[in-house]
DNA sequence: TTGAAAGCGCTAACAC
DNA sequence: GTGTTAGCGCTTTCAA
């Protein structure tokens, strides 16, 4: 069927070692002998084989990277970022769909499947500090998110505190002083919820305003669904509030929707901010305000990281695990204008 | 490092060959050998090589997937979608995303990174009719999508024209009969685009309104943006309508944007329609009616297609192409009450 | 600068 | 029911 290496040495006349020697661009070729053995290769259409390859050089060429879901539009955008990164460093990704449960991240890391992959971009959503121990796996990992803080592994995040923080000082800088927040987590302490709401009351505290947990929208997950559930339960209990922090853009966008069904005039009534920097948020009405977390970065970063482990696994010990800290830009549009 | 078959043979005291048959849930070996085997297996933490499995069996257990852009939340709903299908077969999926270039697109069929995967699912978005000829490759393939039929290779689609002339009706059934379509491709005869296009002009036809070039809104791409320039660009040239189709969901909510920035009441004054069920028409506000194309239903085929001719393959002759097309389901909501 | 040959880990044909 | 062994296509010493 497909052409090897041995064929492409038989038309040309000269060793396996020649041709290969062509294909991987050693500098000791003749110009003549390189040109003879190119002709062969696209006369026979010769097109190494990755599982050889791979199997003799320890190397496959693929990266792994491990989300949620795609259909949440953040994973999605972050997936096309990593590819396009994995992609100037001549890699290709396998994606892998964990469903946000805690038992599936914890399997995947230890799945024959990721045999086929060099090392693994992952970001879990189901996982807690106390499985940071899973993490100490035997192949080049870069873990994304906020579920883990200081795990055995190279971790690239964004600046949640900061930039939640960041958000509500906007609301206050408008004039808004009854700030809901919807798509916190009941009683949880670690992950993208927990340190975004910290830094609301960070903000709040600094403006001297008070926390009030009336004003807090708790929801599951952080589908659509929950910021519209979320927001309209608050609306029923009669609670009142000038401005809304959705806790990200699609919790924000479906909050948004209620408010408009419920005739509140945004940002005139209601102010609201998202968190993301989702595609759509320009294009919602009225546009919403956001902080955009520096996603691409962090794709760039997660891929450029896992690379150099990669690269550096001849290194006699592991070096130790590094935070990467990306940084956040306020986007502001028209919901809080 | 890792554990082989070998190492795993010795330490259960048997040969490569048994702990491969135990590996592979061959039937005729031993209960205790088994036990025994598995044991050693598990204390080794043994993992076949990929590769190796790879290079001896010509299997990689992979299957590509070519989308535009995952950023496009069609393609990432329908890449979630091959994704959970895929793992239904046992097979893992490694995306490519093309950027809906045409000269990416050709380019990619002959990629040699498709030396990793044992058939490609391929959503082409740039080539046309006359690029058929492209996709007679020597790998299993399966095309999706409207921009080639009757190419060489396996392809399945959504009904695109009856489920255009569905919506169409659905507007037409709620007393509508200046409907304007954003989302037409300027002298297009193939793709999405023209196809939804004709539906729309036969449900015109059969209902007996004429049809009104004035009412088209051409664009380029179907971002969001697009949508929103197209539908800002009709009610400035004064052009009166009393509905809208979105030819695609994106397109239609970047109108339903712009027709209320403009006051009109959707869907009082203006019913609108989208195409594609996106998990998102379901919160927008009014919640956008559409028609859900079968995008699990595809996902599924293909991957069952795909797995065929891969299981195939010793066949003779490569079997004659197929074309599948799957139903569609109109999703009414809100925006044509 | 090029060639010969070993061997990466696995599967499967063949032997027992 | 289990063992022996060839070889998948490639990279890479080691020689020449």
């Amino acid at each position: 069927m497909a052409a090897t290496l041995q064929d492409v040495a038989n038309l040309a006349g000269v060793s396996v070692k020649t041709v290969s020697n062509v294909v991987n661009n050693y500098t000791h070729v003749r110009a003549t002998t390189r040109t003879r053995v190119q002709g062969a290769i696209d006369q026979l259409k010769y097109q190494p084989n990755m599982s050889a390859r791979g199997l003799r050089s320890g190397r496959t060429g693929v990266i792994g990277l491990a989300v949620p879901e795609l259909s949440l539009s953040y994973f999605a955008e972050l997936a096309d970022a990593v590819i396009k990164a994995a992609e100037r460093h001549g890699m290709v990704v396998l994606i892998e769909q964990t469903g946000a449960d805690r038992k599936r991240e914890i399997d995947l890391l230890s799945s024959p499947r990721l045999q086929l992959t060099d090392g693994l971009i992952f970001s879990p959503l189901g996982m807690g500090s106390d499985d940071a121990s899973h993490l100490d796996v035997s192949y080049p990992l870069v873990v994304l998110g906020e579920r883990i803080f200081g795990g055995p592994v190279d971790h690239v995040t964004m600046k949640n505190i900061d930039a939640a923080r960041a958000a509500t000082e906007l609301l206050i800088a408008r004039g808004r002083k009854r700030i809901a927040v919807i798509g916190a987590h009941e009683g949880e302490v670690v992950g993208s919820a927990a340190l975004r709401l910290q830094g609301y009351k960070e903000a709040l505290a600094a403006a001297g305003l008070p926390y009030d947990d009336e004003l807090i929208g708790y929801v599951g997950l952080w589908h659509r669904h929950d910021g519209l559930m979320a927001m309209r339960n608050m609306i029923e209990r009669g609670v009142e509030f000038d401005a809304v922090f959705g806790l990200n853009d699609t919790l924000a966008l479906g909050a948004m929707r209620v408010l408009q069904e419920a005739h509140f005039k945004i940002p005139d009534d209601v102010s609201v901010i998202g968190f993301d920097d989702l595609d759509e948020t320009q294009y919602s009405l009225p546009a919403l305000s956001t902080v955009d977390p520096g996603r691409a970065e962090i794709a760039e970063t997660a891929v450029r990281v896992l690379m150099e482990r990669i690269n550096g696994q001849t290194a006699p010990k592991k070096p130790a695990p590094v935070e990467y800290l990306v940084d956040f830009t306020l986007r502001e549009r028209e919901s809080t204008l």
